[in-house]
DNA sequence: ATCCTACGATGGACCAATTCCAAGTCAATA
DNA sequence: TATTGACTTGGAATTGGTCCATCGTAGGAT
């Protein structure tokens, strides 16, 4: 038996915690549900338009940030002076990025860099996360 | 036999590089020179008024992109807004910050992240850093 | 089906961090 | 010491994001 509707886990899920609903906030978590992409506040903005051509930036800021607080999204601070914002918070995950042109992919390295960090190391710090950010040039780059 | 000049290795690196040295410049590398910060360009900026008042701020940005470049500093986005700068270029490390108040301490994990991204992982991209960000609370934090 | 109201949306002002620019200054070479 | 290309400056511009007073509406109550 094929899943054939793939959208609206998210929104499911949304409702389900009692988010109020509201044709800004759907379209919001439409853009950013689906594909494991990285987009800009300003992307979704943009993507948000297409559906729905009165939302308004704070709106879509508003929405991030809530999406965000619930660990429905994960902020991705790279270089860029943008955050990203990835909808890929259910299976953990690191980066690997292109220095030249941006893109960003998933990757899923082995071993646990938490168990590399020693007590020694933390200063008395409660450890909570790692994040990994891998660099280089992507096929693209690395040719042209 | 004891080496009691500390400071002005730096200094020496980027005279020898043919770094062309003004008195703004030279501030801004002994801000940076010596123990392990990791300072905003703000706080570059308000450190190095102290030694030279009629500094400007475009300069202090100037300076720091330069001994980026250069690769003598590193810049480390946290997600705080602003981009710190780290003059610990030279022994390999990485960082361990605090998401309440944002100290940041260089760590150095065991074993090589590098070697945790299998060819499989790496989509025909040429790899060639990785930063690594462990988080949690600081011992101050930690209590209050 | 309608009412109510607390919560959400709006756009424009505001802000922080950084970059850009045209004009003035100066370090290093000859 | 004269020359000149590189550096510095202050202020304007840009970017990415937050704040706020006001208006609109989702969803529970009736
Ligand atoms: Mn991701
Ligand atoms: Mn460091
Ligand atoms: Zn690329
Ligand atoms: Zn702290």
């Amino acid at each position: 038996m094929v899943r054939l509707v793939v959208m609206s886990d998210l929104l499911e899920r949304l409702r389900g915690r009692g988010w109020r609903m509201t044709a800004q906030r759907r379209v919001v978590a439409e853009v950013l549900d689906g594909e494991h992409v990285h987009l800009t506040a300003d992307e979704v903005y943009t993507r948000a338009t297409a559906r729905l051509p009165e939302i308004s930036r704070a709106t879509v800021y508003n929405a991030l940030g809530e999406l965000v607080s619930l660990g429905e999204v994960l902020e991705v601070a790279t270089d860029d002076r943008a955050k990203r914002y990835d909808p890929n918070a259910h299976r953990p995950h690191h980066h690997l990025l292109c220095s030249r042109c941006g893109t960003i992919r998933d990757v899923h390295p082995t071993g646990d860099p938490l168990a590399d960090l020693p007590d020694s190391e933390r200063f008395g710090f409660t450890v909570s996360g790692v994040e990994v950010t891998y660099r280089g040039l992507c096929p693209d780059c690395t040719t042209t």
